[in-house]
DNA sequence: TGTACATCAGTGAACGCGCGTTCACTGATGTAC
DNA sequence: TGTACATCAGTGAACGCGCGTTCACTGATGTAC
């Protein structure tokens, strides 16, 4: 276990080779959609044989499961690494707005229409709900503002969830809120439904956030 | 003109074969997802061969592009028949979850993640402001509170959308927010994103539909 | 009412395609003595 | 340093599959006289 990096060139080749497949399948991604991967066109682009991908991979299903592991660790870093720096729910929510519009057939991978059959692997739930933690932690400081509404007495008394972080129902509302809110205007606007009627759908994603915030007008 | 609706038996035939298409062809939409549609598989399930279907759709895509016009025109009456029952926005929301509950891939084919290549077609914009318009109504009979935001002022300048319903932009603002936020919830649940957590969606959804219309607690 | 013809729904064979995946193999790279 | 061997990346052929779509055709249904 001792320098575990340590890496053999063959390693280290391989390493490579599964990161150029990877970056080619997000390209694939990004210009047809998901359900368009395919690891024979992966492996022409890479001037391969189709076969020789099953040397990195058992599969495309695990080529998937592993790109949506990768969206979802990336998604939970920049939070992270946001809520570091200063965590306050906007700034998070520009860093999600961010990230989204960056690559949003990676958005769609994750929180877009999901395959009926499909089932995300384990392990992704674990990210999801550290994804979760990071928005707990910029809600609990803020303000709870009004009484308590028939939603957050509903919440009193299942808040286990985001395991390691248990939270006033008022900051469960306002993250779950706030991920609905934000996903609202996010992916209606990575669809293009907005772009017919003009409006500039990032203004109206400040609106919501400024109405989250409780900031009257930024 | 006169008397279109006079059917000769083979015209009725052929609308039955063309309906019993379309019925086939949701219900494998309902259980493999849009990208699964095949005509082949269609055509097999009815008893039928494949090029049998060419008789009634010119290729996949036609029949893929009424479905969508389908879907649109099915909520758009929705929408109308709840506003003529008395137009509140609380009727309007729950006619819409109703709906995207009972064919969620439904509801996913109109508003969920778009195929980068695939554009729908002209006339379903024109239904999709129909549906516009009918919300417009819902909203404008409501106070408007508080003065107006950076955003209504945005708004101002380009209300020239869903046509011929010039609306005051707090009216737009909230037709806006009562889509954004009720499909961030919808879509959300519909994904089973929250099946994790022990929430009930119904709730969050009442939760934010009492926000929009100013309820504080039903 | 009966016959001649036109319309048209549906068939079966075929085309070309790309897919995921397996298998036996070649040849280069690394390892052990 | 050099030789013998093991590891392993990648190839090419092959399998079976289902797809959308075309085409020439059969046979039933409707129409006109």
């Amino acid at each position: 276990m001792v320098n575990s990096e340590a890496k053999t060139p063959r390693e280290r080749y391989r390493a490579q080779v599964r990161a150029e497949i990877k970056q080619r399948a997000w390209e694939q991604i990004a210009t047809a959609g998901a359900s368009a991967l395919s690891l024979n066109a992966i492996a022409k682009q890479m001037g391969m044989s189709g076969p020789a991908l099953y040397r990195y991979f058992s599969g495309r299903d695990e080529l998937i499961t592993e790109l949506v592991r990768d969206a979802y660790r990336s998604l939970a870093d920049t939070f992270r690494a946001t809520a570091r720096a200063g965590a306050d729910l906007a700034a998070l929510a520009h860093a999600l707005r961010e990230w989204a519009l960056r690559d949003p057939q990676r958005y769609f991978l994750i929180y877009g229409t999901p395959v009926p059959g499909y089932h995300a692997p384990d392990d992704t739930t674990a990210i999801s709900s550290e994804i979760m933690a990071t928005l707990l932690d910029a809600c609990a400081g803020l303000p709870s503002d009004g009484p308590a509404t028939p939603f957050e007495a509903h919440l009193e008394g299942h808040r286990d969830w985001a395991a390691d972080h248990p939270a006033p129902p008022a900051a469960l509302h306002r993250a779950l809120t706030f991920w609905t809110r934000l996903h609202g205007v996010l992916s209606l606007e990575l669809a293009g439904q907005f772009s017919g009627m003009d409006i500039d759908p990032a203004q109206l994603f400040a609106a919501e956030l400024d109405e989250l915030t409780g900031t009257p007008s930024s």
